[in-house]
DNA sequence: ACAAAATTAAAACAGATGTTTAAATCGTAC
DNA sequence: GTACGATTTAAACATCTGTTTTAATTTTGT
């Protein structure tokens, strides 16, 4: 078990190649050969691709949700303790800002973050699913504080207005490939605090939005 | 070119297995047996995988981008003709409402929405290009009317909540599979009309949110 | 230093993939 | 009815996939 090396060269590998390419689209040849490590290395470590899979979202989003429910939580006390609603912004902040903070801390942990959004979206069940047991916890006390901060809104469009929002959260992590879409002259880039900004902005108030 | 029954019954095999499977993860031979044809029938009239991808898109896509063309131009010249500036909700609502109301219009209308998700946020270049091409004038066109819309916002920061916009819609497109996150007891179901009035509500509040 | 365990390496495996081939069948115009 | 082009069929093709195997090598505990 001493030597954790190859594991690792694997992981950041995959971690690199499952974002810019997709799960599908990345063959365990390319990923060992971008890793500099045997074909059959990742069947030894890992036992399959899939669990590969699993083992790259995991290693990121454990101690990632570890904060994010921390946050969360904290919030959910604070009210409590005050007796009064939370604030939208206050939660969509606390759960969003370690993720973009985690990004500006390097070039994996960009990718990751772009992996997310793959997984989030991604076709099959079974890598779909994989992601969503890690973030059903975080998820859940979201929903629940984003009820109690809008007590006028029924649950289920809550319910509707969160998955928007993830909906533009996952999309965008790929901000990368997102200036593709309007090739004009202007300089349209945006950095990354300013990303944080506006998608609070936009997303609270979205959320906010009166019912019919 | 007599019968193209055999086009057809692909064509609408592959709307069906895409959507619900991804691109990558429908093999020719599911396709070809679901639709009842040989398997050397998709490359005889297609030409090759990535041309009945092509194709797929294509069929459906053109139409409705025509009407959504149609009615993003009429907005603008209305706006020209008054000499003020459109509306962002009425912009919002030309451009989704035919895609909605599309997508009631039949089980493959529904599976070829939540396609379109799929060739938004899809790994490979060649695929989400291949889309990107086809709605390219429609976007540019909605990009331009947004800014008109919104005067007081820089046209960096409209991009970039418009890039929001269509994240929560690609995601919102495939809603059949968004029910998995919250496992409540509560019943969050929405019917379609409840849902475009809630995304351009959601969309249109947070777009016209002001800028910090 | 030696034996046992863990790791790496190269090769082969079984199966699936998109595509092509070559023959058979069909539809249609003469 | 026959000949010809379009279409369908079944089989083979080459290539790629994830996984296993077996042997070599390295690391570890004593």
């Amino acid at each position: 078990m001493a030597n954790n090396k190859t594991k690792k060269c694997i992981l950041d590998a995959a971690e690199k190649l499952f974002a810019r390419q997709g799960f599908y689209a990345t063959s365990l040849r390319m990923l060992t050969r971008e890793a500099g490590v045997n074909l059959a290395a990742v069947n030894y470590h890992f036992g399959s691709k899939e669990e590969l899979i699993k083992a790259v979202i995991e290693r990121r989003i454990l101690p990632l949700n570890k904060i994010r429910l921390e946050r969360l939580l904290n919030i959910k006390d604070n009210a409590g303790a005050d007796d009064c609603s939370p604030d939208v912004r206050e939660i969509l902040f606390a759960f969003f800002e370690p993720t973009f903070e985690f990004r500006k801390s390097g070039k994996g942990a960009q990718d990751f973050i772009s992996l997310i959004g793959r997984a989030f979206s991604d076709p099959r069940d079974t890598v779909r699913k994989l992601f969503l047991n890690m973030v059903e916890s975080v998820f859940q006390l979201l929903f629940e504080l984003l009820c109690d901060a809008l007590p006028s809104l029924p649950k289920n469009i809550v319910y509707l207005r969160l998955n928007f929002m993830l909906g533009a959260m996952a999309h965008s992590m790929n901000m990368s490939q997102m200036c593709q879409l309007i090739p004009d002259g202007l300089n349209l880039k945006v950095d990354s605090s300013t990303l944080v900004e506006q998608f609070i902005m936009f997303t609270a108030t979205g959320l906010e939005a009166p019912y019919e």
